[in-house]
DNA sequence: AGCTTATCACGAAACGTTTAGCTCTCGCAT
DNA sequence: ATGCGAGAGCTAAACGTTTCGTGATAAGCT
């Protein structure tokens, strides 16, 4: 029904050649230039860009995995990748692997039949063995913000453990000594930024008891029980250091039904400067990631990638997390 | 370089035809049906879509519009609809118009070239106007949450004026007299509460002084300065009715900054059982919308007027939002 | 004037599928 | 035996583009 370029054709009695030539941007005669015009505007001609997709062997179109696209991490970094991608010409088509790693799995195979240019991803899990197949097709890949074991991929991240270090010792600057960890191993971020925590422990020579280290998984369920736990010890910590987002939630939930408050009885320190660090009271301290320039440099990648015809290595991109400063700390004599 | 229908035929000795056929479905022979099995399993065969979609016409690919893929809100929405889709076999290209009604035209075509098989969309404004291209075009179309101005469309929403009687009726039950609300005039929804309340206001025969009434937009930042504002009149209200998600975030930052602490000071009613009502302590009183049914039911329609070939009178379903206690509420004598 | 070069247009093949319509074979009922 | 229909396979065209190689025209040089 809609307008092809034979309709063009007969419109303007140019060759088809000629016209996809100009078209895509070619020279063609001034006169043929505006016959072509004026055919594509009455005849509201739109290039079918499927056609052109099977001839040219590319879809102008990234598959973009996350592993929860209700997580408003999730959601603000495909805020920003969308918009770049889409300012280049390219349309996201996303999956959500909500936390699944068979979905995961599945995700890939699915992209590729899709034809897809290039994939982001923003992975579940620290084992990437589920890009197997898009790397045997050859489909350039960019890793964001979690990065993989042993993987060969562009990868953007940022200096988790240094960031996580810097938190703690925020904290043991304020006097603190009984400092609790809420994280996730299976995930790369977590496991950095647990690497972070126990290097600045070890630093100042403070003890950590064993269930102190909550490695279970980021997410906010996760976050409020173990927090729930924390404060029912015998000899609760004084201060947790949160490794991420929905943890933050999970935490702030627990301390608002306890009988604890922040930061008289139990000081607070988190990850990502989303809205809750600023909407609640106390005020939230955080290390904040630079969002939009992961996303930004994660396009940049992919698209350079597909762009060139040359193999390249891979690159390791590390971007710098910095500190806000909030209300949620006590100073301890 | 991916194998191809024709290796198929090298492989089997069998036709295009025949292959294709069994491929989706047909049947053959016992013994031809295990050749093709084999040389797929053997060569990694998987159907090159583009080309299928090319001469189906189909390209088993849904559009989705949201108004801003960053807010939680639209993020729970997209994780039920892009679960749904995929279930079904679809892929869910997403368009984020980031509040823009420009970028919202925009996205339209933009999509009409992706030659996707149909639309969902959760609209910024009420005005539909952008929608026409794809109405000319002849692409079912779906409009979830937020109804537009005099449409033809499939369309999903919950009963909105109602539910904010309930919630206004609630606060008056409560002994409260002074009563504003927060929510823009703008989008469908907004308008929709705003008239509830002014029925249930005028149903009890209570004044409305016109600095009561904020109609800006449905945001986090316009939530926060209208709040201010509120607390800042001579005569302060003693209870607001917060009309939508992201003014719910505005309103609790700007109470927890201010002198005012509820429930003494200022009662709370707000909308959407997502993550902040249960986070904040006190928890807060909210309309909790039917979200993951808006998701399936709106995914429903599509896919069955995309399955249709008859033309279908456009259909309107109103889902029922229930009430959600908390402690957010002070009774007044 | 004759030769070269640059510019533009064209015809035709190709991309990887699906599908309409035809042919062939086989078995069964008459 | 004959006729018939069902089932399965095949050929070829079609979907809407891009692109390669060639041809034509005009302009620029000696």
């Amino acid at each position: 029904m809609p307008a092809t370029i034979k309709d063009i054709r007969e419109a303007t009695g140019l060759s088809l050649a000629t016209i996809s030539k100009y078209l895509n941007g070619g020279n063609v005669l001034p006169k043929n230039r505006e016959k072509i015009d004026e055919a594509v505007k009455r005849l509201h001609y739109r290039p079918n860009e499927i056609a052109r997709g099977l001839v040219t062997n590319r879809t102008k179109t990234i598959g973009v995995m996350v592993y929860n696209i209700a997580s408003i991490f999730n959601g603000t970094m495909l805020s920003t990748i969308g918009k770049e991608l889409r300012r280049q010409g390219y349309a996201m088509l996303i999956c959500d692997s909500a936390g699944d790693t068979e979905m995961e799995h599945s995700n890939v195979q699915f992209l590729l039949n899709k034809k897809v240019d290039g994939i982001i991803v923003i992975p579940t899990e620290r084992n990437g063995d589920f890009l197997q197949p898009a790397r045997d097709a050859g489909v350039p890949i960019v890793i964001v913000d979690r990065a993989v074991d042993g993987s060969e991929e562009d990868c953007v991240t940022i200096n988790n453990k240094e960031a996580a270090e810097e938190a703690v010792n925020t904290l043991i600057c304020a006097g603190h000594r009984k400092i609790a960890v809420i994280c996730s191993e299976r995930e790369y971020t977590g496991s950095r930024r647990l690497l972070g925590y126990l290097e600045a422990m070890k630093q100042n020579g403070l003890e950590i008891p064993e269930e102190y280290v909550k490695t279970g998984s980021q997410t906010v369920s996760y976050g409020y029980q173990s927090m729930r736990e924390l404060l029912a010890l015998p000899e609760p910590p004084t201060a947790v250091f949160m490794a991420n987002y929905d943890i933050n939630f999970g935490v702030v939930m627990a301390v608002n039904e306890s009988d604890f408050s922040c930061p008289e009885d139990i000081s607070l320190f988190g990850f990502d400067d989303l809205l809750l660090p600023r909407i609640m009271s106390p005020k939230l301290y955080v290390m904040k990631q630079p969002m939009e320039e992961l996303g930004l440099k994660s396009v940049e990648l992919l698209l350079e990638r597909i762009g060139s015809k040359e193999p390249m290595p891979p690159r390791q991109i590390v971007l710098k997390a910095t500190m806000m400063k909030g209300d949620s700390i006590r100073t301890i004599g």
